[in-house]
DNA sequence: ACAGGCGGAGAAACCGGTTCCCCGTATCAT
DNA sequence: ATGATACGGGGAACCGGTTTCTCCGCCTGT
C-alpha cells in the first residue's frame, strides 16, 4: 500500500523476461549457473525497467538492514561529528549506511539506543552519560553493539576506549615541565564518564605530587562554557588551565584574548581530543588526541565480524587508543618561572602586543 | 532468516493473549475501539514479552520507511553539520530517522542519492556540485526531495536557497564603508554552486562600481586551504579578504597570526556562514549567516507536508534565507584610510605583483 | 535401453507486520 | 420478538523480496 512512484518490482521484472520471481531474484544476485539466455533476458528487461531492488523487503526477507545506528550525546561536537565522518565512511565501504540520532539528554540515551537498533543491525553507543549499571542492561538488549570513549567492565561487549588518563598525565607532565605548579581544571558535563576519568586521574596526580595545586572549578562541553569560565580562570590565579575539551579550551581562549590576557605568557591553556580545529587555534592549542586513528573507523572494525557473524560469533575485542599529546602555542613557561633557569626575563608586563 | 537475537513478533503475542495477530495490531496502533479488556490483556503480554514491533516488516507493509536521507558533501564542515543536527532535531520530533549519505565528489552524489532514497521515504539534498541538468534529472528520480543551499529553475521541487548575492553585498558594503578598495576573494570549490554564485556578485558589484578592485585567487572550502592561501593574500596587496566560507577565514586568520599580521590593523577578513565557531575566532569573525533560522529545520518544515500527503500532493515551496550580517573583530577601517577621514585617495599603488 | 544423477527453473513458503473483508454477536428500534 | 444496524475481531491477503523444495528434462553410465 502507498507505494510511492519507486519503480517496477520484481514480479514486473519477471513478467517482462517470462520467468519466475525467484529466477529474477537468482539473476540478480549472481547464483548458481542460471542458463546464460535467460540471465542476459532477466538482466536485460531488469535494465529496461529500471529495477532496482526494494531494500526494505529485501531486508525483511533476509534479516539484515544492511544499517547501523550511531548514537551520539551531541551532535554539534566536533569530537563526535569525526566519529561520525569515519564510521560512515567506513560502514559505507561495506554497503552499510548509517543512522544517526542524537540523544541530547542522558535520560533519553537508552530509549534512544534500543528504538535504533529495532531498524538497524547493530548500534554504535556514544554514551558517556548512562550510568554503569543501566548501560550494562542496555547493552545486552541492543547487542551487537560498539561502545565508544568509555572502558567498560564487561568483557563480551566490544568497545573502544581512549585512555583518557594517560592524556591528562601527558598534559599534567607537559605543563608542570614548563613549571606551572598551579593548575585548573575546567570540568566537564558532571555525568560524563570522560569527565569522571579526567578528574579521577588528576585528583590521582594531585595525590601523588604534593608540590601541585590542581583546583577544579564547574565548566562544560562547549565553546560557550569556556566563553563563560574565562573571568573565574583569571580569578583563580592558576597558570595552567586543563579545559575539559578542544571546544571549551577554544572559548577560553577567544574570551581571554578579548581580555587581553596573553596566551600563552601570561596563561597556558590546554584541551582534550584534538580536534582538527584544535591547529588553528589562535594560539594553536596543546591538546591530546590521536590524529590517525580514527575511533569511529575502530569501532567500524570492531562492529564487522560481529555483522558478518552467522552464529554467535566470536571473540569480542577491546581498543584502547593512548592519545598522543600535541604541542601547540596555547602552553609556555609558567609566569613564576620564567624569571629563573631556563627562560629568559620578562614576566607578566603590561604586555602590548597580547594578540 | 537470520533473524537476530531480537525479541517476540506479533505472532507470540497474539498467541499469548489468546487473540490474532490482527488484533494485536489494531490494540497497539490505537486503532478503532477494541474490548478495553481484550486491550487490556493483549498490552499486558505485549509489556511481558518486551514486544518491539519489527520496523522493518511494518515499512513493508505500509510503504513508509520513517527514515529520510540527508546527502551532504562534506561531514566536515560545520555549516553542513549544523544541517544535520537541525534535520535530526526536527525530523526527530515527528517520528522520523536521518540516514546521512556522504558524497565525497560530485560524481558520486547522483549515485548515492539515488541509492539513498531506495530505503528512505524522502532525500534532503545539498547537492552544491551537480550541474544544473543532471540535477533536474536527479530529482525527479528521487522525488520526494528538499535541495538546499542552491536555488533551482524548476519550481516543482522544494528548495531552501540562501540568497548568496545579499550577503556578498552586505560584506563588500561592510567593507567598503569601511574604507577598502582593495578586496580580494579566496575562491571556494570551483564546481560549488556556492561559490559560483558569490563570483557572480562579485563580480556584478565590481563591475558597477569601478572605484573597487576585486581580485580572486583559488582557494577551497576548508581551514587548511585558508591557512595555505595566506601568504599569497599577503602578497596580493589586498587590504579586504572575502574567505568563501567561515573555514577559510578561519584557517586564513590563523596563518596570519603566525605571519605576525595584525587583524583588523592591517587586514580584514570576513567569512561566510555564520557557523557557531565564527564567534569564537581570535579575532571574532565578521561574516554572514542565519543565526535562528535554521537550514536544516526549514527544510524539514518543507519536506514534511509532502511526506504526509497521500495524494500527489499540494504546493512545493520555496525558501530563500537572507543572511545577515555579522560583525566581528576581523574588520576594521582599510590601513590606507586610517590617516584621514573616511575614505581619501590611495588607489592600487604599486601593488608588490598580484602574486 | 533403462535407471540414476544432476542441473535448472518454477511453485510456494516465509520474513513480520498492516489492513481489507466478512462474519458473528450485541444493541437498538419497531 | 424480530429485523436492521453497528461494531468487534478473526481470517486471509498483501507488501516485495529470498530461499527451500520439488519437479522436470536431459545426460550419462552400464
Amino acid at each position: 500500500m502507498a507505494r510511492s512512484n519507486v519503480g517496477p518490482t520484481i514480479t514486473e521484472v519477471a513478467k517482462a523476461a517470462g520467468v519466475s520471481r525467484a529466477t529474477v531474484s537468482r539473476v540478480l544476485n549472481g547464483r548458481t549457473t542460471v542458463d546464460p539466455a535467460i540471465g542476459a533476458r532477466v538482466r536485460a528487461q531488469a535494465e529496461r525497467l529500471q529495477y532496482r531492488p526494494n531494500l526494505t523487503a529485501r531486508y525483511l526477507s533476509t534479516g539484515r538492514t544492511m544499517t547501523v545506528s550511531l548514537v551520539i550525546p551531541d551532535l554539534g561536537n566536533p569530537m563526535f561529528q569525526s566519529v561520525l565522518r569515519s564510521l560512515t565512511r567506513a560502514a559505507e565501504s561495506a554497503g552499510y549506511g548509517v543512522l544517526v540520532a542524537e540523544a541530547q539528554s542522558a535520560e533519553k540515551e537508552a530509549r534512544i539506543a534500543q528504538d535504533a537498533r529495532r531498524q538497524c543491525d547493530a548500534v554504535v553507543l556514544v554514551a558517556p552519560r548512562t550510568v554503569d549499571a543501566e548501560l550494562d542492561a542496555l547493552i545486552t538488549q541492543v547487542a551487537p553493539v560498539v561502545v565508544l570513549n568509555r572502558r567498560l567492565k564487561d568483557p563480551h561487549v566490544a568497545s573502544v576506549g581512549i585512555d583518557y588518563g594517560a592524556g591528562v598525565t601527558q598534559l599534567v607532565d607537559h605543563l608542570t615541565a614548563l613549571g606551572h605548579r598551579d593548575l585548573l581544571y575546567v570540568a566537564g558535563p558532571e555525568r560524563s564518564a570522560a569527565h569522571q576519568e579526567r578528574l579521577a586521574t588528576l585528583n590521582s596526580i594531585a595525590a601523588s605530587r604534593p608540590e601541585l595545586s590542581v583546583r577544579t572549578i564547574p565548566g562544560g562541553a562547549s565553546m560557550a562554557a569556556g566563553h563563560d569560565v574565562a573571568e573565574e580562570v583569571l580569578a583563580s590565579g592558576a597558570t595552567g588551565v586543563l579545559a575539559f575539551n578542544d571546544l571549551v579550551a577554544f572559548g577560553l581562549l577567544a574570551r581571554l584574548h578579548g581580555l587581553s590576557v596573553d596566551v600563552p605568557g601570561d596563561l597556558s591553556v590546554t584541551g582534550f581530543d584534538g580536534i582538527e580545529l584544535s591547529r588553528f587555534a589562535v594560539p594553536a592549542l596543546t591538546t591530546v588526541g590521536q590524529e590517525v586513528l580514527d575511533t569511529g573507523a575502530v569501532a567500524w572494525s570492531l562492529l564487522e565480524p560481529q555483522l558478518a557473524a552467522t552464529g554467535k560469533a566470536g571473540p569480542v575485542e577491546h581498543a584502547l587508543l593512548t592519545p598522543r599529546l600535541i604541542v601547540g602555542d596555547s602552553t609556555g613557561p609558567a609566569p613564576a618561572a620564567r624569571a629563573s633557569a631556563h627562560a629568559p626575563a620578562a614576566d607578566a608586563a603590561p604586555d602590548p602586543a597580547a594578540r
